[in-house]
DNA sequence: CTTATGACTTTCA
DNA sequence: CTGAAAGCCATAA
């Protein structure tokens, strides 16, 4: 299993409704400072995985989604979220969310 | 093998 | 309190 698979094995996991960081997400693959590559691991999925995979979920330790991807535009991240129930707090072009609400505790 | 880069995080001024 | 800088680790070239 290489990293990728572990981060999207994990992000599978995390339940509708809530939220997890990059941070904690390398956490529990084992490398407490590969959030970076979680990212990267995001970055790298296209096609059907987008679909598959709730990338939405996972967002930055200011509870921020902080994508510069263009094909993944943070207001479809917010659209996804929203779908899950998630209460997304707009501000100056950016999306927020409740972390003391919507983290996800394994 | 070495260098550069990134959807991040933490620390120091 | 705010902002800048370094650290981290997996991939790509």
């Amino acid at each position: 299993m290489n990293f990728y698979d572990k981060v999207y094995y994990l992000v599978k996991k995390i339940p509708r409704g809530k939220v997890a960081t990059y941070g904690q997400i390398a956490a529990l693959i084992g490398s407490p400072r590969s959030a970076r590559m979680v990212g990267w691991a995001m970055h790298a999925m296209d096609g059907g995985r987008l679909e598959e995979i709730p990338w939405q979920r996972v967002i930055n330790r200011e509870g921020r989604i902080s994508t510069t991807c263009v094909v993944h535009p943070p207001n479809q991240q917010a659209r996804l979220l929203k779908k899950d129930s998630v209460k997304i707090t707009k501000k100056d072009n950016n999306f927020f969310i409740d972390l003391n609400k919507y983290l996800w505790q394994p």
